[in-house]
DNA sequence: CGCGCGCGATGAATCGTTTCAACGTTACCA
DNA sequence: TGGTAACGTTGAAACGATTCATCGCGCGCG
């Protein structure tokens, strides 16, 4: 990429067109009060001819301050994400800042990267999602004056702030309406309990299945797939028709995966939910779209992504764990007539 | 927000503990290899003890270039525009890059107000959809050295660069694809014509038609809806399929307006594709994952996004139209059994 | 008439880096 | 041995804004 050529006007052109000090006219660019509205008028039209735009690099090298902040999550293409990304838009954009957005692939080194870089530009602070259970570097960055929330991940370390939804809650929700309707032997289609969400999940099913006096291990087959997406739910799914007594019911650790199961069931020709009810997590925006409505987990993605903009706004610094509890969303795949 | 109290720490504080000049730290910094090793590696453990970040507004200040660039869409909650970002991303994070994002939300004056911002902030170009049909704005920012990139848009003017897909040729193909399965009379579920993907697919999909021979006024059915989702699909179903003539073919001017379209139908219990066919455009993850997998004209949005960094990083100065061609992908929705 | 006060405007210092002309060493060759 | 080329290092200027001590001026008051 070639440099950029032309010089861009300065404060000095401006004040040399309107015949003031430069300090005139940054006084009427950050205190119009306090200059005469003689001057401020011809400084502001001075300003005009030559469209002049302050640059923002030596502003903040001299004021020190700057209105950006910086979120990494895993993946700005995942849905979840892209939600979140949009509520701490929205926040940002209320205080009048802006966003540096980047995806770090749950790669530690690429999350890394992005940290320096965002630190460089002098954002204010960051929101991240944690590529690992490491957050030494995050408490580095801090005493370096940057602020940090965790997002989607309660913080291990009470002095960071975090936001995150209770997934254990969540799937306990769910695994309850399962009971409520009878069922009494489910299937978890889940990911490794290395991912953070996955075991949380787990978690919750399992309170829900104790508190209701069932042996967990006789009332769970809980099924490791490696592919969170519609291909994994159907290779689980598969699993799942091959048992010997089969569960009535099964649980799925995202929206993606029920898919693949709804789909691998219709092939099968067990009807939904009466040969086998189906629950998902997340609540995408199809989930309510398709053949069989799929009951789900919502998160509340766009006010998990304002609130975590809110804490790196907020004027004190008292760490804050904001915990959502998620919601619930019924629909045919459990209470159908199919 | 409280400002950053913590100075930082800077070249001048290395230099002193290394015992050498600012200048060889900076050189250290950005040419080791004029540097001679032991000192190198005498300002590398300062570097390291301190841990000393650079100041990137100073950086750029003094060096006048900076690697950022922006990115304004109109709405990142989108997956059509998710997707085209994160082609964004990848490009630029080749390069070394940030991206700055924002969601305009089709407001003019919003995005007038983050081009301000990118623009003090020093970004080196933006790639924008734009909110409206003017660019004139565009342009004088052009004048004062940033680069610029139509997104999902051909440049109206030759002189500025623009990445986009064929919309009318991906409508065409649609038609063409329900020409050669023998439907002669098509519906077309649209939105208004003002929004210029909606003009562009209708003129392909008229210049099948013609093509084909037939007269078009008898053979196309253009509904217009106002909501493009799922709602909107039904409600423009249902216009349908009270007609007298029904047509055999549907077409929807996005995926979520043909789930809307599928519902309605598999509701009224009109087979699909054997009572109507459906084709859906976008083709969204979800796509191939319903209850009929819908045929669908896939947009290489990531290529999109990866292609307008490629534009606004490369070294030559000379504009660029690029139109992609979009893709028809083939499901059960037109050549299923059902 | 003189003094002091307050309002506006001034301009130099400052932020932390990059860049570059200049300088001191060392090495090499005539 | 003297001259020069190459190399590594230095120190100060420059980037463009903000900030603040200072100054000039007009006005009111004693």
């Amino acid at each position: 990429m070639p440099p950029r050529t032309k010089r861009r006007t300065s404060i000095a052109d401006v004040a040399k067109l309107a015949e003031v000090s430069v300090g005139t006219v940054s006084n009427v660019l950050n205190r119009p009060d306090r200059v005469s509205p003689a001057t401020r008028e011809r400084v502001e039209s001075a300003i005009a001819e030559l469209s002049f735009v302050r640059n923002g690099s030596a502003r903040q090298l001299r004021a020190g301050t700057i209105t950006t902040a910086g979120a990494i999550v895993l993946d700005i293409a995942n849905p979840f994400f892209t939600d979140v990304a949009r509520g701490i838009e929205d926040r940002l954009d209320e205080a009048g800042y802006t966003l540096m957005l980047a995806s770090s692939d749950e790669d530690p080194e690429r999350e890394a990267r992005y940290l320096r870089l965002f630190e460089e530009h002098g954002v204010q602070g960051v929101m991240v999602v944690p590529s690992g259970p490491e957050i030494e570097h995050l408490l580095t960055l801090r005493e370096r004056g940057l602020r940090i929330v965790l997002l989607d991940r309660p913080s291990p370390d009470p002095s960071v702030s975090s936001v995150a939804v209770d997934d254990r809650a969540g799937a306990a929700a769910a695994a309850r309406h399962l009971l409520d309707l009878g069922h009494e032997h489910l299937a978890f289609l889940n990911g490794p309990h290395t991912i953070r969400q996955c075991a949380d999940r787990s978690a919750g099913l399992r309170d829900a299945l104790s508190e209701a006096g069932l042996d967990v291990d006789e009332a769970l087959e809980e099924i490791t797939i490696t592919a969170l997406n519609a291909d994994g739910g159907q290779a689980g799914t598969e699993q799942i028709l091959a048992m010997d007594a089969r569960p009535t019911a099964t649980m799925c650790v995202n929206d993606l995966t029920a898919l693949g199961a709804l789909r691998t069931l219709r092939a099968a020709e067990v009807p939904v939910p009466s040969g086998m009810a189906v629950v998902g997590y997340d609540d995408v925006t199809f989930a309510g779209e398709l053949a069989t409505p799929l009951t789900s987990v919502r998160q509340p993605m766009h006010r998990l992504g304002h609130r975590a903009a809110d804490l790196l706004l907020a004027e004190s610094e008292a760490p804050e764990q904001v915990v959502f509890q998620p919601e619930l969303v019924v629909r045919e795949s459990t209470t159908g007539t199919g």
